[in-house]
DNA sequence: CGTGTTTGACCAGCGC
DNA sequence: GCGCTGGTCAAACACG
């Protein structure tokens, strides 16, 4: 019993290793591609002002999503309902980009210029198991969780993994579309919305070992249950190397 | 038959 | 002004 128990902590241990690999390079990639932003911006500031009118950065957030490399649907199932009205081969990648526009509510999926609620939807250069879902404008209505619990699931065990992940430090700053992560947010029943940290020192501090083994696995199998684990997991890593690699202040 | 997707054409912005 | 590129439109198509 207790083998098995450890055998399946193990497990969860490597799985969350090999994610954190992943995040990794995730993080090494947007923060290469930052640093290189970065300079552009100061070349051209150094050189010319910027325009007053171009439109607020804070209007867009960058998403990263794992999927199976092999879907090519490059739907992105975040809670809304995205209807897809374009497709586009851009020159710098080979991977097509897709252009979905929200329809969930009716006043949402403003055609307008510069007030258009929409994702643009494609595949990383680097990894193509990823996903880069850029969300432009504000829904002016909630987002639906159960579709997004559809697709947001743990990494163990699913053939298609999707982590919504907000790219820290994006000079595009992420707006209210970006979903926000939190490990005490964590947990899917009411027991288990207490911070994970506290659980795990009720566990480590209890004398009660006969019970622990039952405590550890419910607890362990609420967390695989449970989709926000993940997401919180993969906001705690990508916060944690961004303490270690503290970021210049943009100007 | 209704709804969603695909895809070629068109348009606008930008750099030269 | 011209050409390139990205974004959007809309007719055709696929699917349940």
């Amino acid at each position: 019993m207790k083998t098995f128990q450890v055998e399946g902590l193990q497990a969860q241990l490597e799985c969350l290793q090999r994610e954190n690999e992943g995040l990794g390079l995730m993080l090494e990639t947007v923060s290469r591609k930052y640093s290189m932003l970065h300079q552009a911006y100061h070349r051209q500031a150094s050189n010319k002002r910027l325009r007053p009118e171009v439109p607020a950065a804070s209007e867009r957030s960058q998403v990263f999503v794992k999927t199976d490399p092999r879907d090519q649907s490059l739907k992105v199932k975040d809670g809304f309902q995205w209807r897809k009205y374009g497709q586009k081969v851009p020159k710098d990648n080979p991977s097509p980009r897709a252009y979905f526009k929200c329809f969930m509510a009716p006043g949402c999926p403003v055609k307008k210029k510069g007030n258009k609620t929409y994702v643009q939807v494609q595949r990383c250069v680097e990894d193509k198991s990823y996903v880069v879902a850029i969300y432009e404008g504000q829904h002016n209505h909630d987002f639906d969780p159960t579709a997004a619990g559809q697709s947001i699931s743990s990494s163990c065990g699913s053939p298609a993994t999707s982590i919504p992940f907000p790219l820290l430090d994006n000079p595009f700053r992420p707006t209210s579309t970006c979903i926000a992560l939190d490990l005490s947010l964590s947990g899917s029943d009411l027991q288990n919305r207490r911070n994970p940290t506290a659980a795990m020192h009720d566990y480590s501090t209890s004398n009660d070992h006969g019970n622990n083994n039952r405590r550890i696995e419910d607890y362990v199998a609420s967390l695989t249950k449970d989709p926000n684990f993940t997401l919180a997991l993969a906001a705690a890593v990508a916060r944690s190397i961004k303490t270690e690699h503290p970021k210049p202040s943009p100007p």
